[in-house]
DNA sequence: TAATTATATATACGCTGTAAATATGTCAAG
DNA sequence: CTTGACATATTTACAGCGTATATATAATTA
């Protein structure tokens, strides 16, 4: 029925691309692969040409958004890269929704993913800190970024979204049962939160802390 | 073909034990509405008498672990507070090892989940935190336990296991790619490594970071 | 005892990932 | 130029999924 219907028109970078462009307009839910399929104008078991399972789709395809991650420079200044690399982490991941919480809960070994924790522990070590200490530090920046960046996800922190989300919860929230609950929703709706500058002040703590804990050995 | 063929033998509560009976032995991907019905002798439909969906199926199930958290009093110190509540939701986390991930991507409403907020946002307010400083606090503190945890869930720290992992991924982290990472992992085969140390150092960081960030107000 | 309600069942639908067999286009060697 | 090998796309099929719908039966209420 295609104009090339038995010819070459799929590589796996089409189809991870593709498979990434579905995700992040519809989200990962609905992302099948006969609907990545004919996406592509492709029966679905043509995908298996290219990839080896939906598994494996899913591992390249995050191999692709870490790619995107702005990788510290070894040699530079740790603290600053560190906060550069968590920056571009979480514009990464907001604009990849489906990513996030997949990064934090597989275990994903990509070029992508190999360069950039290679570039960051050696980013730290070669600043003073030990194998041991960089490979801590990493996981504590990383913890925050993903943690912080999931809820920033699942709930509105933008300042507008988080008022009118606190108000329709506010009616679930007994405040009789939840006093404390209730009136941090009531200031929520009042004060004002910001999502950016929540993740940038709990990046300083984190940094704050490991400066602090090299330093004085 | 059952004794009690048509009698009243299910209860919401029974479902959603069973339910995390099953997810505890097999892995949350096996449980299917299907297979709980098998294992409570019934057949798939009935559980919906008792469970609205397999959506709200999960949300009660991770209700049901939030509440082995321990939850902070409200009045007592609040670094010791904190630090048994994180170390019970380790513990718990680890106890029911697929409830770390969907925790961290849902929003969740459930009675132990707005009683544990309560509590914790409650004790920090009453140490004299801002509901604002509370909220960031609890964030902060929420991302290191989940964020850690649900790596530690996936990658081997235990220290042996840590080591014969390292071992087995070492070939495939070329050294002239990844130095840095090749030497990380040879390290951590021939040092020691142990989460539960990582787990409390990094909490202590946190917890110090908003000592002093209170404090100096 | 009769009517109502709660609960379990049976059946069915559209969807999923992918195994297996088949057909067709491309390319290299004779 | 032909032929054979190979890569790729298609077709068909299967077992499993969540759950909508209709029905049957046991327990409770009037």
């Amino acid at each position: 029925m295609n104009q090339s219907q038995k010819t070459r028109s799929l590589s796996t970078q089409k189809v991870v691309s593709k498979a990434i462009k579905l995700a992040d307009k519809d989200g990962i839910d609905t992302l099948s692969m006969r609907r990545l399929a004919a996406a592509l104008g492709v029966t679905a078991m043509s995908l298996y040409n290219h990839v080896e399972s939906k598994d494996e789709l899913i591992d390249l395809m995050l191999d692709e958004v870490v790619a995107g991650f702005d990788s510290p420079k070894i040699g530079g200044d740790w603290e600053v890269e560190m906060r550069r690399r968590a920056h571009s982490m979480r514009r990464a991941l907001l604009r990849h929704r489906w990513a996030c919480g997949l990064l934090m809960s597989r275990i994903v070994i990509g070029e992508a993913i190999l360069r950039d924790i290679n570039a960051t522990v050696g980013c730290l070590v070669s600043a003073g800190f030990s194998y041991a200490q960089a490979d801590w530090a990493r996981n504590a920046l990383d913890c925050h970024v993903y943690g912080y960046t999931i809820q920033e996800l699942n709930y509105p922190v933008d300042p507008g979204e988080y008022k009118a989300a606190a108000a329709q919860y506010l009616p679930m929230i007994s405040k009789t049962d939840y006093p404390f609950m209730h009136e941090a929703a009531v200031q929520i709706i009042d004060n004002k939160y910001d999502g950016v500058t929540q993740f940038y002040f709990g990046l300083g703590l984190i940094l704050d802390g490991l400066k602090r804990w090299v330093s004085e050995i």
